[in-house]
RNA sequence: CGGGGUAUAGCGCAGUCCGGUUAGCGUACCUGCUUUGGGAGCAGGGGGUCGUAGGUUCGAAUCCUACUACCCCGACCA
């Protein structure tokens, strides 16, 4: 653990993985693009898989494993797809290997190629849809409603840890189901379930909205997303949730006999969120100190640092640690008591800090003497002002409402930053200018083509993040084009 | 794939131009003593095929050649 964390003004992508390494969520492997997540990242990922989860039970869902493995002929079913991965799949040809013949270790064993390539799923659309294939025949096998919590790998040519890693943790929702309309119903169903989470356990607001045809899923008819802002102005898609048609049932022949007696195609869905909801969690609410963890998703919720000079003291302010930290786990909170005798105060509290503990407690000689604690909110970057004395009696209703004000203040302080960030502008003058110096959300009118979006990317790196739900219809002009525009959609440069 | 760069202790780096005792510094680690209300101090200690393979030389981290890996910029990125 060493000192000193660069500021987020003065290198904010430096801070981001700096604070990914000290704050003990992850590391570099020895393998390109891919990451290790430590035990304590991966304490917080669980918490939110356990939500997330959750979330998809109570909306009957039931969770599934499917291969890691695909044929590759499977890929190329469906064309824009297979048009959409091709570029970034690891391939498996071969099934063993052999010791060199010059003793340098083991090489492919050329004898052991595999008759078809099996690819690395990079999205498991299709050895699932192939699987439904066989497991519907009648309208009353249906709808189906699977998810899966997986790895999957994507050769990306350029990674960033939890925001874009060759490999990633995630889950992958797939349901099928007879008609349009409970299809497209699930699709926005899943859309809120991710923005439930979002705002309510990460404390992240989001904009619900959908993607223009460039950004579209590879294979879907219609891609429902939710767009998050970070600190650095720069935003990030937090998670997708694509109505598919019946693309996928046409490319797998996935059909069904309707009470009619008529033979009719499969519509799907699929969503997914990832580990880089991860990275969106330490962008939205970090600072220079380090992470700052929304109570809801943080393992630890409370540490409790002794302070105390010899044996005795050292006893003596255990013992009224250790009550204090009963008295919590007994009101539902998470405590951790810090007792290493080999670090000082100082330094756990810097520490602590770094991992985002939302509430410290401090406790020595001095408040076993008046029946008192101190207590430090992780929300409040100002080491002072975060700090307030409170009475023994008191501490755990104290901590409560620590607790529940700072989900909700971080939460606060995210959406005020967000609506500082999001500007509405009329000419391309004016967007270029807001982009380069303040960043954010940009509201403007687009034409609507494909054409305008990409000129609008090649000239200023921002991209259409999404044509919001609740856009209001007025009439305007595209900034690029001139064209007449309905309404304004959501431009950002992104992760 | 194009352009640039790097490779020396767990991590971060100096030394390389101009070859020459035992390869050094910060941090981390180990031991001891003193410390403990904001990242402790002192003393001692362990840890290196100097990316790999050749070559030049009495002598190579240093010069030459080839290779490999990684990083940055670009291209690419549901």
């Amino acid at each position: 653990m060493s000192k000193g964390l660069t500021k987020r003004s003065d290198d904010y992508s430096a801070w981001y993985n700096e604070l990914v390494k000290k704050a003990d969520l992850a590391e570099n492997s020895d393998v390109r693009g891919c990451m290790v997540i430590k035990p304590y990242g991966f304490a917080i990922w669980e918490k939110m898989q356990a939500e997330i989860d959750r979330m998809f039970k109570a909306t009957g869902h039931s969770n599934a494993y499917f291969p890691l493995f695909i044929p590759k002929s499977y890929l190329s079913r469906e064309a824009d797809h297979v048009e959409g991965f091709a570029k970034e799949c690891a391939v498996v040809t071969h099934y063993r290997l052999k010791n060199a013949e010059d003793g340098s270790g083991v090489v492919v064993d050329p004898n052991a190629k595999l008759e078809e390539e099996l690819i690395v799923r990079p999205t498991s659309e299709t050895v699932i849809w192939s699987t439904y294939k066989r497991w519907i025949q009648s309208y009353r096998d249906l709808p189906i409603l699977l998810n899966q919590w997986a790895n999957v790998v994507r050769w990306e040519m350029r990674t960033r840890i939890f925001l874009r890693t060759a490999e990633f943790l995630w889950q992958e929702g797939h349901t099928a189901h007879a008609t349009k309309e409970e299809a497209v119903a699930e699709t926005v169903q899943m859309m809120n379930v991710y923005a439930d989470f979002a705002e309510n356990y990460m404390a992240v607001p989001v904009v619900k909205g959908t993607k223009t045809e460039s950004e579209r899923f590879a294979g879907a008819v219609d891609t429902y997303c939710i767009e998050a802002l970070m600190q650095d102005g720069k935003a990030l898609q937090a998670g997708t949730s694509h109505f598919l048609g019946q693309n996928f049932a046409k490319a797998f022949d996935v059909k069904y006999l309707s009470k009619e007696n008529k033979e009719e195609l499969v519509w799907g869905t699929s969503w997914g969120v990832s580990t880089r909801l991860m990275g969106a969690l330490i962008m939205a609410h970090s600072d220079d100190n380090g992470l700052v963890l929304p109570p809801k998703l943080a393992p630890i919720q409370v540490v409790i640092v002794p302070i105390y000079k010899g044996d005795e003291q050292f006893a003596a302010v255990s013992a009224e640690a250790n009550k204090i930290k009963a008295a919590l786990e007994a009101a539902g909170v998470s405590v951790k008591y810090d007792n290493r005798d080999t670090y000082k105060p100082g330094f756990k509290f810097a520490d602590w800090e770094l991992k985002g503990v939302p509430v410290r407690l401090a406790l020595g000689a001095r408040d076993l003497e008046n029946g008192t604690v101190e207590m430090a909110r992780r929300d409040v970057e100002d080491r002072k002002a975060a700090k307030k004395v409170v009475q023994l009696t008191d501490v755990v209703a104290e901590v409560q409402a620590t607790l529940e004000d700072m989900q909700n203040s971080i939460y606060q302080k995210a959406l005020s930053f967000r609506e500082q960030k999001t500007t509405k502008v009329d000419t391309y003058e004016e967007f270029k200018q807001v982009l380069d110096e303040q960043g954010g959300f940009v509201l403007a009118y687009w034409d609507g083509t494909p054409e305008t979006e990409e000129k609008i990317k090649e000239e200023t790196k921002a991209t259409i993040r999404c044509i919001p739900l609740d856009a209001e219809a007025e009439d305007g002009k595209c900034i690029y084009s001139g064209e007449p525009s309905k309404h304004r959609v959501v431009f950002a440069r992104a992760y």
